[in-house]
DNA sequence: TAGGATTCCTAACACTGTTAGCCCCCGAAC
DNA sequence: GTTCGGGGGCTAACAGTGTTAGGAATCCTA
């Protein structure tokens, strides 16, 4: 029999998982912008200031939202890296990366498309843990362009891992920010955001690749 | 010498210019949601209202600034489309968009870090000229893929030249975007975004070419 | 059942973009 | 020079926003 405390604990936090559940579907239907706290408190069923005893503020209620997804992410590009070739397995996390853009619009728009001040971005780094999950996506992307790099599947270039893995991170990012932005703009004959951004990605590795011996090559040489 | 109509008329005109200008280095400054319109009457030295006897409301506002500088970065992008070399031309017009970007971030923010909602893209566009610099930006990348299409520097692929050059938009936008909005973030080592930007954008074009004979061995083979 | 703590709501504050209404002042006509 | 007209610009207010203070109601404990 619960102490009548770990009830009331589990009533909490039920409702500070409603509370997050709500604001989901309330972002993604009306925005960052159109999701205000009294609508939904309105749609949990509470007063406005109740949000306030589970979350600092806004942002911090966002950053939660973030971190859900942050986790989704990294599970989707912990499945890409399984990939034994190292550009296939690169082209598989850009694709994880796509896909995430794609599937969760809103999601996206926060993590990476929504200006934090500067300030704000140094209070995120401040809270973060080491296992945090944004931090593991890059960790596990960076990680897979030096495994890459040491077999020879990409050149080495002035920059280090680093600067391969942000390239290509621009590369998935790129066309579906794009068509995140303006992709409501009826001026722009757009293509499908997922086949462009596919295609980008495809011919940045190959550009790449193209500079160095294949793997099996390389492979062969060592044999 | 002029009618006091005419001088009015002029008076209000060069208000409005100030007007602009201090909007634009508010904007610079303290970003979208920072530059308030009652920070920017202060500023200007009238009161907030006025301002609307200017713009219909602070989007409209946005916008005017937003088509200043899509007139600079059409400006740049025609410098750029004058190259020959088809490659070239495309690397320049990547490179002159990167360069914009990194030179005016708070336009760059303005013009494709920003989401407006489509129903406001419907009415932006509605208000578009045939010669709209914004569009014109487009229109000219897009000639200068067909042209690379045309003389065979480019493989052709599905989706015609719109999507290589919404493709190669996408690789000069990813980095730049990525920066503007992650930059402040401790967390990640980046690398200088004008030299990761140009990374991605040449391995892409080298993706590209290398899938098609070279634009010399074509020349050679016509002969 | 009385006490005490907790939880929650109403009301308010400081902002935001935007608009209504009035006043004043400048230019023009007599 | 005086008076009139009208447009420009101001103050004040409205409908929102995120956020907080204070009191009421509720529920568990003694």
């Amino acid at each position: 029999m619960p102490s009548t405390h770990a009830i009331r604990q589990r009533r909490l936090a039920a409702r500070r998982a409603r509370i997050l559940a709500a604001a989901r579907t309330l972002f993604a239907r009306h925005g960052v912008e159109g999701a205000t706290m009294r609508r939904l408190a309105d749609k949990v069923g509470c007063s406005a200031p109740v949000l306030y005893s589970h979350f600092a503020d806004k942002a911090d209620l966002l950053r939660q939202l973030c971190a859900e997804d942050a986790a989704d992410l990294l599970l989707a590009m912990r499945r890409a890296a399984r990939a034994d070739e190292p550009l296939a397995r690169l082209r598989g996390m850009a694709r994880a990366y796509i896909e995430h853009a794609l599937r969760r619009p809103a999601q996206f728009q926060l993590m990476f498309l929504t200006p934090f001040p500067p300030e704000e971005l140094r209070r995120i780094s401040a809270g973060r843990t080491k296992d945090d999950p944004a931090l593991a996506c890059y960790a596990i992307l960076r990680e897979s362009v030096r495994a890459a790099l040491e077999r020879r599947a990409l050149p080495r270039r002035p920059g280090g891992p680093d600067a391969l893995a942000q390239a290509l991170w621009g590369a998935a990012h790129g066309v579906v920010a794009l068509h995140a932005i303006l992709g409501a703009s009826p001026d722009v004959p757009w293509r499908p955001s997922r086949a462009v951004a596919r295609e980008l990605v495809d011919a940045a590795l190959a550009g790449w690749s193209a500079r160095e011996p294949r793997r099996a090559r390389t492979k062969a040489r060592r044999a």
